[in-house]
DNA sequence: CCGTATCCTATTCGATACTG
DNA sequence: CAGTATCGAATAGGATACGG
């Protein structure tokens, strides 16, 4: 009943400060949130908009990666109290300092993209599916 | 029985190339993954020695992020045919790319670990345990 | 338009015991 | 030393339905 029930967000009050860099790596794992960052790199993108950008995502998981990047202070969340609401989300400066390495990321994953592929099936044709001597 | 039973070395004969650029994000992700990756980034390290520079790693996450990581490139697995046996993984030229991005992102992880601290707090100030308007 | 609540599944990961 | 096998817990994530 707590909102932090199992999913992403966990409750206050259960500090887990342990492996310093690990613990703050995980806030941009996950499946959504970096695509999120870069979605929104040039200027605030609303709710809806981010949700058929990035295409794949369900409301739920849209939901709850912008409410952990914006505890975590990677985002700000911006309400106009119009009819029909109206909601944009806007980088922070902390985020921003990110996207030179996510971009380099990102370009060493396309680059690679082939040869990781060719690694894979090669590796699957020694080891096997049982591990075959063969 | 399959190797990839369940966990994370997923069964050849599945394709799964659609998004280009997070299915190889997910390889680098993990809990481990980056630890060992960085661990390994001067030179051949042992099984063994990696367990335990790495502490808090269990034996069966250790050789699962090994196979994932040997899998798609990224170390090279050789075994010395002693007695008592001797491996040692090593990093390749691919991974050797992503070590300085994977450096800059955990010393931005490191600069910011406080900022992320304070953000989270006054989240949970705020939007504390029940949403509460108060 | 912008969410939240529930339910359910798949995946990740740790503990433990066994092996060449 | 360097693993593998099996089990079980926790978590991430999807589908769907409901609401301000």
């Amino acid at each position: 009943m707590f909102q932090g029930n199992s999913d992403v967000i966990d409750s206050p009050g259960h500090e887990a400060e342990a492996c310093t860099v690990l613990e703050v790596l995980n806030r941009i794992s996950g499946k959504w949130a970096i695509g999120i960052l870069l979605r929104i790199s040039d200027g605030p993108v609303r709710f809806t908009e981010l949700q058929r950008s990035i295409s794949g995502i369900s409301r739920r998981m849209l939901t709850l990666t912008l409410r952990n990047l914006e505890r975590d202070g990677l985002l700000t969340r911006v309400v106009y109290p119009t009819v029909p609401p109206k909601v944009e989300y806007q980088a922070t400066d902390m985020a921003r300092e990110l996207y030179a390495t996510l971009r380099t990321l990102t370009s060493w994953a396309e680059r690679h993209r082939d040869d990781i592929a060719v690694a894979r099936a090669a590796y699957d044709r020694n080891h096997g599916p049982q591990g075959g001597v063969e």
